[in-house]
DNA sequence: ACACGCTCCTGAACGC
DNA sequence: TGCGTTCAGGAGCGTG
């Protein structure tokens, strides 16, 4: 499941493959993603260089000179998979949209249940527009656009569970099921206790364990769990460092509840794992 | 404004 | 062994 690590691993492979190059030829084989592919996406890629990859929350915009962009959403089960030699000469099922530049860099996007999409926007005004217009700050951003104070004030008037808060992109951009598990877990919070009982000092720690998590799965190139790679093929290994998430009876990574287990709940339909020691 | 349920989709895992 | 059922979830949308 392609959160802000996974997003970010896939834009450093495609920022290595396409920055500067030219797209010599686009081809979308099965238009029907979630938001289908526009009629004219291979005529508005075909012949522009790619001058910028941009990674926002969980989206990434490829930038070209002719003033357009794309934007990729990896959904569920998005893939991108780089080949420095070309094309495979045999597509798999699922293979939607394949791109190739002029340096014979190949690439390609596969997602078997089509929850993610590419579609086009205007290089010059794409974050002014939706869904980037209300999506909230980047976490890993370096001018302290994120942090505690920052985090109490999105969460200000809001009564429901800090989980379900925390997977609202408006409030911060890029975290989804796991990783908002992970951080609640290493800061210490209950998935469940109300946004309204989270003071400005639980904002401080948790905006911090955000950051730390995210960049600790970065550094690991993301989570494998079924569908995600990397562009190369090869698989990101943070989800051996879990300390929750998807380990229900298990003892949870490192608090010292002897004899306790992480638990799941579900949370507006999704599950939730929690240590009910270690989060208060 | 916020909260929550529903919907899209497919493959893997599970149960009888 | 084999087939049917359940689950996973990002995000937009509709409803309360």
């Amino acid at each position: 499941m392609p959160e802000l690590p996974e997003v970010e691993t896939v834009k450093g492979g495609l920022e290595k493959a396409l920055l500067g190059q030219r797209l010599r030829s686009v081809r979308v084989l099965r238009r029907d993603l979630r938001v289908p592919v526009p009629d004219d996406f291979c005529k508005a890629l075909t012949g522009c260089v790619v001058t910028q990859i941009i990674r926002r929350g969980k989206y990434i915009v490829g930038v070209l000179d002719s003033g357009r962009a794309f934007v990729l959403h990896l959904g569920m089960s998005g893939r991108v998979r780089i080949y420095d030699s070309g094309l495979p000469a045999n597509l798999e099922t699922h293979d939607h949209v394949t791109i190739e530049a002029e340096n014979g860099t190949g690439i390609v996007y596969h997602d078997p249940r089509r929850f993610g999409f590419l579609i086009l926007a205007e290089a010059g005004n794409w974050d002014s527009r939706p869904p980037f217009d209300r999506m909230g700050p980047e976490p890993l951003s370096g001018n302290n656009v994120f942090n505690g104070a920052v985090l109490h004030q999105a969460l200000a008037g809001r009564k429901g569970p800090i989980k379900t808060a925390l997977l609202d992109q408006s409030v911060v951009a890029g975290l989804g099921n796991i990783y908002v598990c992970e951080a609640l877990y290493d800061a210490g919070i209950a998935p469940e206790r109300s946004c309204a009982l989270i003071d400005e000092a639980m904002c401080v720690r948790l905006a911090e364990s955000i950051r730390t998590i995210l960049l600790r799965a970065v550094a690991a190139g993301g989570s494998t769990l079924r569908d995600y790679q990397k562009t190369d093929g090869s698989l990101g290994y943070f989800q051996y460092s879990f300390s929750v998430y998807d380990r229900e009876g298990e003892r949870c990574g490192g608090c010292d509840c002897s004899n306790g287990s992480v638990v799941r709940t579900v949370q507006a339909g999704r599950s939730t794992f929690s240590c009910p020691v270690k989060q208060v």
